[in-house]
DNA sequence: ACACCTAGCTGTACAACGTACGTTTAGCTT
DNA sequence: AAGCTAAACGTACGTTGTACAGCTAGGTGT
């Protein structure tokens, strides 16, 4: 439309000094797959996962928003590479300790790199493309429970509760009726309930309300691998559901 | 604008062979906003999660989409509102065992009711507001594990580890990368991985993959229990995390 | 040096979504 | 019969993901 905003760099002070007219030196380094998805997972865990726009997201790239579209098929694929790249943080290389050790570190450090990234880590669970750095967390953890010695069927499902616990947990923050702040406008929204009608909850509000405990993620952890211990050493003397 | 349109019946069938040209036999019964919410759950149980649009859910209702907002504030009440209905289905009333016994019982029925509601379950665990049969599954939890012998804190925490375990679990159906049918058309997606790379996926891929095998819920909810009775029972006894 | 090719970026455009607004209508009250 | 009120309506707007076609710069062959 207007050759004024199409000339790039016209009005930036580093172009009109005039060192070389030919060569535009302001010009942002090429974009790449990379450097495209590298903006999204910064942008989601700056302003949250709605902010996450292809528009927006151009727009921090200072790029027209088609231009993305050369470097990712669409908004879906676009979400797996940040899955894959949040994956990578996280840390299959220990080797230390027994089973149980090991497998505790890892899983520790699957959830920390969920957790860095808790905006995007919210779909996370939801997506079933995997990509390398996921497929690389899950062979190592079926391989720690398989070397510890159980069979191919209760190793995966081992993995599986583990994984599901993990991703589960980020999902899941603060969750508890807020009665003070919001009640008032959430009028007619639920039938208000009485604390007497709860006494348990109310007993042990103060624990439950706001974000999660430091540590309770680990608390879960250390009852699911307590569980699989006691399996491992005897099976028999584990409670089983009926049916 | 036009009277013809907006004179309303005109050319129905039912109305102008004029019975009673003040009643109008032909109109379906008033809108509610338990009959918005059910007709919801019912789409979403049959279509899918990305069939609820207003405009789907008022054709299904034969109304005009804005005739919704009459009964529901927006799209986002609406599903807290569906979530409370599938939680209505929870059985909250067992009281014959001890507390492992009914704790069971419990998570298992609230299980089943997410996994009634697959398609909704997925959203269900991102919600933050809680509705009252909500409200009352947490009660009972929480006092269970109070009347088992847990502190205020510990109890909370292994509620929200019950908790996130189950709305986790529904989450997270067949994931693992399909080499087979879907391969061809992810060309250049991610870098193919070969099966040497990951022996341990590959030996027990066969239990990876496709949908949860049945009972696999249960063997990870008595993981959990097993890991609280022991720390019951002798809580020096389980290993925790170092930190 | 000049014409050509191609990869990548741009502008324009469209369909589907949630929902705000102002109007119309039906059924009850008086 | 007249009038009031709550419910449903039609229209419209802004935002989203993305298809399409044209432009443009950098490298290549002659």
């Amino acid at each position: 439309m207007t050759d004024q905003s199409s000339v790039p760099g016209r009005s930036d002070p580093t172009t009109w000094v005039g060192i070389d007219a030919s060569k535009d030196y302001t010009r942002p380094p090429p974009l790449s797959r990379a450097r495209v998805v590298r903006a999204a997972l910064g942008l989601v865990d700056e302003k949250g996962l709605t902010a996450l726009t292809m528009r927006a997201l151009a727009t921090e790239l200072e790029v027209s928003p088609m231009a993305l579209y050369n470097h990712v098929r669409d908004k879906d694929e676009l979400v797996d590479l940040m899955v894959d790249l949040m994956l990578a943080e996280v840390d299959t290389s220990v080797t230390e300790g027994d089973w149980l050790t090991q497998l505790r570190a890892l899983v520790r450090s699957y959830h920390q790199a969920l957790a860095a990234h808790h905006e995007l880590a919210r779909v996370y669970s939801v997506r079933v493309r995997i990509g390398p750095h996921g497929l690389l967390i899950m062979e190592r953890t079926v391989a720690l429970l398989l070397e510890a010695g159980f069979s191919p069927a209760e190793a995966s499902d081992a993995f599986f509760v583990l994984f599901i616990y993990t991703a589960g947990f980020q999902q899941i923050g603060d969750i508890v009726p807020r009665r003070d702040s919001a009640t008032r406008e959430e009028t007619g929204y639920y039938p208000p309930l009485p604390p007497q009608q709860i006494p348990s909850i109310t007993a042990v509000s103060q624990h439950l309300n706001g974000p999660h405990r430091p540590g309770r993620f680990d608390y879960g952890l250390d009852l699911l691998l307590a569980g699989l211990q006691v399996k491992m050493a005897q099976p028999e003397k584990v409670a089983t559901a009926p049916q």
